[in-house]
DNA sequence: TTGAAATGACTGACTGGTTGGTCATAATAA
DNA sequence: TTATTATGACCAACCAGTCAGTCATTTCAA
């Protein structure tokens, strides 16, 4: 898979003879497939999109209490950043400059994800005690704490120099 | 400066010569000053390191009280990223797969700051209730809220999708 | 059944353009 | 004049994308 080279190497340093090398076919073949280079990469994202997981994880919440649907929110994304972890790596590398296209992808998967969850923390908080509370903020924090522990400790190999038991990440985050 | 050409468009997309235009000199002069382009992005991510700022914001947290240090470390932390905005952008999208010489630098400064910020925390929160803590991730946690806040409201523009005013920010994470 | 003709998926050599790095030459300073 | 610093034309390597041609398979006429 593409994913695969392009999270090794990086979009722009990936030739397209080595993506269609890796695929078993030949270059030429490869432009029957695909418009551009661009093009795959576009396609990749749309195909792995994180849209249906994440609406799912946020479905869950409704049906639990707020302790159990931070906790389970906080696992089920944890389980979703490792199954893409190459997607991960790559999305964050090419969005901010490669494309203006994959960008709007986030504002589809950002935007509903934070207003969604937001929503949610806020009609179950007013029943805590809690004094100032922004939920807009709340629900980037604690997506932001899921996804840089992710980070640190997958892909820029934190986890060997500070080793930490998977378990316990999840459950100390929540 | 090189940093505001690599944060547009990355470093790959980045032309020797631009940079050299940008700097008011000839490609041939870049080259009596620096080994390749290389040599230039080592050299700037390592005259911009991240290091002093953050262990001046540790050392402050030896003076104060839990709540006002945690404070005060991400209001600091918070400014910080927000005067380095292109080092933070073009090192994430270099880090992983560009340099292994930048990711040293990752085990230079992530390494010891997680460990100490990790050591203080350990040493005050004895003095809580609190049951089971895990100062290594909550730790990362803590940086991971401030970083991703950042990225989404800064680098992926959610500022303008989803407006928060600053000191809401700070003041709510911390 | 058989062999010729048509098809189209596939190929990889090639092109045009780009860019990292060099070097002979020029400008400038001492 | 001599030494130092700067220049930009040039080179070689690389790569996205093209296209003329190959060949296995299918179609169909005899």
């Amino acid at each position: 898979m593409a994913l695969k080279l392009w999270a090794e190497r990086g979009f722009d340093q990936t030739p397209v003879e080595a993506i269609a090398r890796e695929a078993g076919i030949a270059k030429g073949t490869f432009y029957l497939y695909f418009e551009s280079k661009d093009a795959l990469l576009i396609e990749v994202l749309r195909r792995n999109s994180l849209v249906p997981n994440v609406l799912a994880l946020i479905r869950a919440l409704e049906t639990e209490g707020l302790e159990d649907a931070v906790h389970g929110f906080v696992r089920g994304a944890w389980r979703h950043l490792s199954e893409h972890r190459e997607l991960v790596l790559v999305a964050l590398r090419e969005m901010p400059t490669n494309l203006e296209k994959a960008r709007g992808a986030v504002e589809r998967v950002l935007v509903p994800t934070n207003a969604a969850l937001a929503s949610h923390l806020a009609s179950r908080i007013e029943a805590r005690p809690a004094g100032q509370f922004s939920p807009a903020i709340a629900v980037r924090a604690l997506i932001g704490m899921i996804v840089l522990v992710f980070l640190t400790q997958e892909v820029l190999g934190a986890g060997r120099s500070m080793p930490v038991a998977e378990d316990e990440i999840t459950s100390t985050i929540a």
